[in-house]
DNA sequence: GCAGTACCTCCATC
DNA sequence: AGATGGAGGTACT
């Protein structure tokens, strides 16, 4: 078992990335923040990020079996995790420069009534490279849900058929499952009911027999150099991914930067802000409309049009905490009144460390 | 094709 | 306190 070994950084601004905001936008629903560490599972280890406003500092914790503290293992596992980082964030990719454009755009298409510009707002919003398999079965967990709980569901898929890695400050790591981890059995479909994943329990199951047996992980990953179009007819065919999952798939873990998913949520920041023409009252999207809205927002941010939305998505959600983050924190016995919150903030890591017997997991 | 409705569960709101 | 409806939709009729 070892401590926090190194930190390494990457020097980075804030508008380049945010990472609070990427991580709690809505586009990946894994990430855990515990005393303002962020981390995440891959194959054979926990990643561990923090950011202050001139960097982002890394670490890793490798795989129980696989922790080697040779100089030249460290090496490698720091080329190796800032590999992953550059490639999961999409960092070859100036953000700033998109901003300059979409703030162009902005002020050429937005409704005249709103003031200010999300783009002004919020900085360093970007799109993730997300893993292809991660994220259809990510999004097949969000059809009809919060983010709140895809998180948790999410989380019980990791803990029930994930590969234990280790653990770090007292909080135990799983991988996220493969698709045979998740098609090895039909009671993976009974099980997850049990787990609350409701009718998304057989799309899970269905796709994840689909993909180990006529289609394949592999095709799937190679859809990153297919078409948009090609790629979207391909999701369609996995169980309870609709053109809205297909989109976010697309989008989020396939490289097509110019496509923006459109849910009844971005349709009305279309007609409320950017003066799209169509009824406020919809009931159902439609085909028609559904692709209208998508080419439109094509039309005013070009080619990087789905990145543009997550900050427009991000500056319309009022709780991007989505009370999901997690502070250790002492219990004081003390009333709590509605100042709670101040309180928490105040509290902070160097006194949790004193005491330890109190301990205890609070969302915040 | 197209529109309407059932589907699981959680949870904020009334 | 208990009911209601929405949550970044999809499958089925």
């Amino acid at each position: 078992m070892t401590v926090d070994t190194l930190w390494n950084k990457i020097k980075i601004s804030p508008a380049e990335l945010s990472l609070e905001k990427v991580l709690r936008c809505g586009q990946t629903f894994r990430w855990k923040n515990i005393n303002n560490t962020w981390s995440f599972t891959i194959e054979d280890r926990i990643v561990l990020l923090k950011q202050d406003e001139e960097n982002l500092h890394y670490s890793w914790l490798m795989k129980e079996l696989l922790v080697d503290s040779s100089a030249a293992a460290i090496s490698r596992q720091n080329n190796e995790t800032l590999n992953f980082i550059n490639d999961y964030f999409n960092l070859s990719i100036n953000l700033t420069s998109l901003y300059k454009h979409w703030m162009i755009q902005n002020e050429n298409y937005k409704n005249k009534k709103i003031l200010g510009s999300p783009f002004t707002k919020f900085k360093g919003i970007r799109i993730l490279r997300q893993d292809p398999w991660e994220a259809t079965i990510s999004f097949i967990c969000s059809s009809n849900n919060n983010v709140k709980r895809i998180s948790k569901m999410c989380e019980n898929l990791c803990t029930e058929y994930g590969t234990y890695l280790n653990t770090y400050k007292g909080v135990d790591y799983f991988t996220f499952p493969s698709a045979k981890d998740l098609s090895s059995s039909p009671n993976v479909e009974t099980k997850l009911r049990e787990l609350g994943f409701g009718y998304r329990a057989k799309y899970i199951y269905q796709t994840a027999r689909l993909l180990t047996s006529t289609l394949s992980i592999k095709e799937l990953n190679s859809l990153r150099e297919s078409s948009y179009e090609d790629s979207h007819s391909y999701l369609l065919q996995l169980t309870g991914v609709g053109p809205k999952v297909a989109d976010c798939i697309c989008l989020m873990a396939l490289d097509k930067h110019d496509i923006v998913p459109v849910d009844t949520h971005v349709y009305q920041i279309a007609i409320r802000d950017y003066k799209f023409k169509g009824k406020k009252d919809l009931k159902t999207m439609n085909k028609k409309v559904y692709e209208d809205i998508r080419e439109y927002f094509k039309e005013i941010f070009g080619e990087y049009a789905g990145w543009a939305q997550s900050v427009l998505f991000a500056s319309d959600l009022s709780d991007m905490n989505n009370g999901i983050n997690v502070k250790e924190e002492v219990i004081v016995e003390a009333k709590i009144t509605s100042t709670v919150v101040d309180i928490k903030e105040e509290i902070s890591t160097e006194i949790i460390i004193e005491s330890d017997s109190k301990r205890r997991r609070v969302r915040k």
